[in-house]
DNA sequence: ATAATATATTTCGATATCGAATTATTTGAT
DNA sequence: ATCAAATAATTCGATATCGAAATATATTAT
């Protein structure tokens, strides 16, 4: 109604105006289902942005963070080889092998000959690594619990259910 | 409740052996807002994947069917700026140069000169690429839908009220 | 009117990703 | 035991993205 509508309509509201287009262009089709993907795509990307941008302050970025992370989260020696840690990512194995290089140049993870197969390689945190994610983990869940603030307990819940069904 | 679960087990449940791992490294952390976001940026990852993957077949990627599609619904001769094309998809304005030479090459798209401003452009579906629009939409929500087909309509709204609460 | 500032788009250099090919090793079949 | 197929990781070439700088035009202040 009132034209204050400008600035949300091209943000939060924008699934709302982009179903009213569609619902006239092509009336055949049902769009919700696009309003559910394309919410979840909006969310994903504001989410790994507010991430991203706390992890500037140490020179790193979503990638060197997720490796980090995964990492830390196995515990203290243990280790991941670049195959699980590329399936983990969901990223190419070629991907992974450049996230290691730039890890291992800035002396945050090593590679270790696996001794079970010649062929595999154990990836681990270096000291610097572990301490590094140690301090990072906790800015980071404080980004990510301001992101979802707005969610009550039983509502995270339910909102994980229902990701867990899509795909 | 059947042994039945060996996939999702891998996939789905990934992250509650994630949770496990933290609540036993960091115990002092409450690692549900990770989950929360984890799974919201591997169901999007999923979505991406399927969508991506309908569009092989027409030589298309994520990046150039989402121009087409948000030039579609906006109605036969509108057109948007490059602008406007690029806050609407959260990429930069240069990455949606790119997108639209790709797409011109192709003959999908046109650069009109903007009557009211001669800094700025509209750009436009050609026939081509409106008739290319045309068509994908339909698979493309047809893909959509096998991507949410475990969701009620209850759940569906529902999932969107969540996501529209999170950034 | 003029100058300063803001805006729209593109260009440029750097880099992260992908997929295909490559190398080394392991597993499996006979 | 040997050979073929599978697997782990890397390299390579292509490309999409970003941020900063460049260019052109519009807006604002004085």
């Amino acid at each position: 109604m009132g034209p204050s509508k400008d600035r949300r309509a091209s943000q939060g509201g924008a699934m709302d105006s982009i179903l009213v287009q569609w619902r006239q262009e092509r009336p055949d089709i049902d769009p919700g289902v696009m309003a559910v993907c394309g919410e979840l795509l909006r969310a994903a990307a504001r989410v790994r942005d507010g991430v991203g941008t706390n992890l500037t302050a140490d020179d790193l970025d979503f990638a060197g963070f997720d490796v980090l992370l995964t990492l830390r989260r196995q515990g203290r020696g243990s280790a991941l080889s670049p195959s699980e840690l590329a399936q983990d990512m969901m990223i190419s194995t070629s991907a992974m092998t450049n996230r290691l290089d730039r890890l291992q140049k800035r002396g945050l993870i090593e590679r270790l000959a696996d001794p079970e197969d010649r062929r595999a390689l154990r990836v681990v945190l270096t000291e610097t690594g572990f301490a590094l994610a140690e301090r990072i983990v906790v800015s980071h869940v404080a980004t990510e619990e301001r992101l979802v603030s707005a969610l009550s307990p039983d509502e995270r819940m339910e909102l994980r259910r229902l990701l867990a069904k899509i795909g």
